[in-house]
DNA sequence: CTAAATATAATAATCGATTTTACGACAACA
DNA sequence: TGTTGTCGTAAAATCGATTATTATATTTAG
C-alpha cells in the first residue's frame, strides 16, 4: 500500500502558495519589505511563472500587497490594521460560534474534544512551535466549523492568518499564554454545554487577550 | 488640465482581472463551464502569462474555482450558495451600516445623497444596464463606507460581487424592482436621521427582497 | 459485448528569453 | 542651491515554446 501522495497532483504554484502563506503567517518575511522575486525563485526552487501565480493569489488573499509595475510587498505591521482584524475576528468568530453551537452534532463534539486534547498535550518548546501553531489553528477552526456558512468560515480563516502574522511577530507573554490555554478547555465545556451566550463571551474575551499579546508586534 | 489616465499604467494582468471580474459578475460566462484559456487569450487579446495571473487572482477572490491540473471553472449557481451569500450580506452590511451611521460625517451625508440621486435618475433601459449597475453598486458601497473597518468593506464587496452574479442571471421582477428603488431613498432618509435600528432593519429587508429576485437564477 | 489497457489528442502548467517599466545617479540649467 | 532632464541599471511584466498531465478514442483481453 502506498500513501496517497500528500496533495494529489498539487501544482507547483499551489505548493509555493501554501509554503509562502505559511512563511508569511509565521513571520519568515520582514514586514514592509519588497519581495525579491528572483530571490524567491531560488528559495523555493521554482520557476518564474508558478511563483508569480502564487504571488498573485497571495495578494488577492491579503497576505501580500501588489503595486502595479513595482512588484509585491509584505504588508507592514500597522496598529490600526491589527485593531481592525481583531475586531472583525471577535464579530465573525462570535457569530460563527453561536451558530456552531446550535448546529453542531455529536460528531462535532467528539472532534472538538479531540482537537482540544491534542492542543493541550502539544508542547510549546521552540523546536515544535510550528506543530503547536497548527494544532491551535485546527482547534479554533473546529470550534466554529459547523456554523453552516462557507463564506463565514472563509473570512474567519483569512482573518486568522492576518492575526497570527501579528501574534507570531510579537514576543510571548507566558502569564497570558497560560490563561489563553485554560480558556481553550473552558470553551469546549461551554460549547458542549450548549451555553451560547457564555461561550461567545468567552471566545470574545479570548480574542481580546490574544490581541493584547499581538499588540507587542506593533511597537 | 488633463485627465489622469484612467488607470495609471495598469498592468495587463490587472486589466484582464478587472474586465473578467466585470464579465463574470454580469453573467457573460455560463455558470459551471470550464474556462477555455486559449479562447480567453483571443477574447481579451492578451498573452498567456498575464491571463493566468488574472485567473489566479479571480480564483482567490472567489469568482472562479481552480482545480489543480485541470484549469479553472465558472462556479455553478447553487441555491445553498446563494442562501449563504445573502445571509452573510444581511449580517455584514447590517453591521457595517450601524457603524457607518455612528461614524459618518457631513461629507458622507453629501456623498450619500449624491449617490442616491444619481441612481434614481439613471435609467434602466437595456442598453444602459451596466451604467445603472455601477451606480447601484456605488450607492450601496457609499452607504456603508464610513463603517471604520477596511476588512469589513472588503468582505462586503466580495459578497456583493457574488450576489450580483446571481441577481444578474435572474429574470427581472418589475414590481419588486420598484419597491427596491424606493427603499434606496428611504435608506438615505433613515441614515441621515441617524436611526440606526430602523436603517438596519430596512437594509436587511432590502437584501431579503433582492435575494428573492436573485433566487430566479437557480431554478 | 463489457471492461481494462493503451495510444492519441487536447489542454494545463512551466520554463527560458525578451520587452517594458521604474529607480537612482549624474549632469544641465535656472 | 534646487530643480529638471537624461541615461544606465535593475527589476517587473510579458511572450513564445516546451513539458507534463488529463481527457478521449481505440484497441484488446476476458
Amino acid at each position: 500500500m502506498d500513501v496517497p501522495q500528500r496533495k494529489q497532483s498539487a501544482t507547483t504554484a499551489s505548493r509555493v502558495f501554501d509554503a509562502m502563506r505559511h512563511d508569511l503567517v509565521n513571520g519568515r518575511f520582514t514586514a514592509g519589505e519588497k519581495v525579491a522575486i528572483n530571490g524567491l525563485k531560488e528559495q523555493y526552487q521554482v520557476g518564474l511563472s508558478p511563483l508569480r501565480e502564487a504571488l498573485n493569489r497571495l495578494a488577492a488573499y491579503g497576505l501580500l500587497v501588489q503595486e502595479n509595475q513595482r512588484g509585491f510587498r509584505v504588508p507592514r505591521l500597522d496598529r490600526r490594521e491589527l485593531d481592525d482584524v481583531a475586531g472583525m475576528r471577535r464579530e465573525l468568530e462570535g457569530m460563527a460560534l453561536e451558530r456552531a453551537i446550535l448546529n453542531g452534532d455529536a460528531e462535532w463534539e467528539s472532534e472538538l474534544l479531540a482537537a482540544a486534547h491534542r492542543l493541550k498535550r502539544a508542547d510549546l518548546s521552540p523546536t515544535k512551535v510550528d506543530e503547536w501553531e497548527q494544532l491551535h489553528t485546527r482547534f479554533h477552526s473546529t470550534l466554529v466549523a459547523p456554523c453552516g456558512s462557507v463564506w463565514l468560515l472563509r473570512f474567519i480563516d483569512q482573518l486568522h492568518d492576518q492575526f497570527d502574522r501579528y501574534r507570531r511577530m510579537a514576543p510571548g507573554v507566558p502569564a497570558v499564554r497560560k490563561i489563553l490555554d485554560a480558556q481553550h478547555g473552558e470553551l469546549v465545556e461551554l460549547a458542549l454545554g450548549r451555553d451560547v451566550k457564555a461561550a461567545r463571551a468567552l471566545l470574545e474575551d479570548h480574542i481580546e487577550r490574544s490581541y493584547e499579546v499581538a499588540l507587542g508586534s506593533c511597537k
